[in-house]
RNA sequence: GGCCCCAUAGCUCAACGGCAGAGCAAGCGCCUCUUAAGCGUUAGGUUGUAGGUUCAAAUCCUACUGGGGUCACCA
């Protein structure tokens, strides 16, 4: 049997009354003819066509459906708030109006409470056009109290107060943080707008919405861990893919050229304010582009998708201005580095003197650094990334730790990559594809020793996409983003777990299963 | 995984070695234009869990659980 808190047991109660008199506490119909936002926009324009419309007195007929906000019992009338997803709408009961059903309003129902409510519009003295309910019916019963936060508008701002704040209760909870908290759903109507966009982008530019395995019996496309699963008819193993790259330049062999995918990617690495164990990745593959015509295209699909979404290219983030206007500043690794960290990497072309040369200034090195590239990798973590506020695309990677990508026709250590910055975080990453089916057997050859070797990032060989390049693969250039990342920026939000609904996190105790015996 | 901080009523928070409190929400009563409605009243707690120190622990110590931050890890 459920413990069932004191607060519930009063609404359990509250059921019986409901039912005693005649109202089904869970009905499977309502019968709502305007929203919130429809009524009073309904309201709106007949007081418009009829100026002399006697504002005190209900005009029109509205059925409106929501969840109860607020109650305000005042003896015999009372005003409640009731919520829908496009707003909200006072609603004012009379007792010598309603009898016996406006005693059970105040006796039986709750903030929470799913209601329907039917009426004309009038305006109160207050000024707030108001629903004057003839009638009214549960849809239905809150049976636990949602938190209650209360909200006034003080010297035109609004202030809420006991807000429903608690970070792990809100993510735990999200249903109960949407229900409470309107700029949590707002975030996630931007979200949604934001992903509309960019596939709108995308189409635009004759790309086609594609859909590539997420079990993959090999993965591959990024230097991450997987997770493992298993299939149990089949007796294999399977991971979830930590990047769709090698699928998606499957299809350009398919003659496919231009391709995209928005979905999930699955990394089994730590969780932090910009990594969640599950995220959403935007991958395009361009035929017969090149990494500068990608950097072009990501210029100007940020740009096209902040005025789509927000009405403007000049966003905030944390509190700094940011213009997504096209024209990013383009600056070589090697440059930000000597700028950031005060290092000429082209003078230290060895792993070992770059090391000693990090430890002559006195920065640390990284103990899992064991290649050049991975030092230089560290160094644009530590001290690059954090200082790139302003849109700005770094470019030209160490060939070591970018497997997929050309290397530049006349500097075989450098690569034709880049990676997007905006507000101090990584947004994107694309280069110029490798398609040389034998190079590419060759970077995996060497991958597939370090592998061997048991170093962590380093993956197994995949056969099928070699075959697949040996077929012919355009030149192309390709692309990821963190779809996550972007909504932050463009919501405003200093955590991923703010633009994901159920973010990840450690299951609590009085979660787990328990067995029933 | 390391370090720092946090966990008290359904929600938001006090109490910081000496009787565990407030506002909201809830119950009861009053109130026919309120909007953080108001007035009166009642109930609500194993202070995250388990130990320890102490005459006395929400408060100090240890471990654990969960969260937040930060570092490490993370194309």
């Amino acid at each position: 049997m459920r413990n069932y808190t004191d607060l519930e047991k009063i609404r359990l109660r509250k059921l019986d009354l409901l039912r005693a008199a005649g109202l089904e506490p869970y009905p499977a119909r309502a019968e709502r003819t305007h929203t919130t936002a429809e009524t009073l926009a309904d309201y709106a324009a007949r007081r418009q066509a009829n100026p002399a419309l006697d504002r005190h007195l209900p005009h029109g007929a509205y059925t409106v459906a929501g969840r109860l906000r607020s109650v305000r019992v005042m003896g015999k009338a009372a005003f409640a708030h009731l919520e829908d997803a496009a707003g909200r709408l006072q609603l004012y009961f009379r007792a010598d109006e309603l009898g016996d059903r406006f005693r059970l309003f105040v006796d039986a129902f709750d903030l929470g409470d799913f209601l329907q409510a039917t009426g004309g519009l009038f305006q109160t003295k207050t000024g707030e056009n108001t629903l004057w309910v003839r009638d009214f019916r549960i849809l239905a019963k809150a049976i636990s109290p949602l938190p209650t936060p209360k909200e006034e508008v003080a010297a035109g701002q609004k202030v809420v107060h006991s807000a429903f704040a608690n970070p792990e209760a809100r993510y735990r909870e999200r249903y109960a943080d949407l229900a409470v908290n309107a700029e949590a759903r707002e975030v996630f109507r931007l979200r949604a707008r934001i992903i509309s966009a960019l596939r709108r982008f995308l189409d635009g530019h004759g790309f086609l919405e594609v859909e590539t395995p997420i079990l993959q019996p090999l993965y591959g496309g990024a230097a991450a861990r997987p997770f493992v699963t298993h299939h149990n008819q089949l007796h294999q193993d399977l991971y979830l893919r930590i990047s769709f790259e090698l699928y998606l330049k499957r299809l350009l062999v398919g003659n496919l050229e231009r391709v995209y995918e928005i979905g999930r990617d699955f990394r089994n690495e730590g969780v932090s304010f910009k990594h969640n164990p599950e995220f959403t990745q935007l991958e395009f593959y361009w035929a017969y582009a090149d990494y500068e015509q990608v950097m072009r295209l990501t210029e100007d699909m940020l740009a096209c998708v902040a005025d789509d979404v927000l009405g403007t290219r000049q966003i905030t983030y944390q509190g700094k201005p940011i213009s997504l206007e096209p024209g990013w500043p383009r600056i070589s690794l090697a440059e930000a580095i000597a700028e950031y960290a005060t290092i000429d990497i082209a003078a230290h072309p060895s792993a070992e003197a770059l090391r000693l040369a990090m430890q002559a200034q006195g920065l640390p090195v990284p103990a899992a650094a064991t290649t050049r590239g991975k030092l230089i990798e560290g160094l644009l973590g530590d001290y690059v990334e954090k200082r790139l506020q302003q849109p700005t695309f770094i470019v030209d990677y160490p060939r070591d730790i970018s497997p997929l990508s050309k290397a530049k026709r006349d500097v075989p250590t450098i690569v034709e990559r880049f990676e997007g910055y905006i507000g101090g975080m990584e947004l994107c990453n694309a280069f110029t594809e490798l398609n040389d089916p034998l190079d590419q057997e060759q970077r995996f050859l060497e991958m597939h020793r370090d592998y061997a070797a048991g170093s962590e990032d380093a993956h197994p060989l995949d056969e099928d996409y070699l075959r697949a390049m040996r077929y012919g693969m355009p030149p192309n250039g390709g692309f990821g983003m963190g779809v996550d990342r972007l909504t932050m920026l463009l919501a405003d939000k200093s955590t991923i777990r703010e633009v994901i609904l159920f973010p990840h996190l450690r299951q609590k105790d009085s979660d787990k299963v328990v067995d029933e015996t």
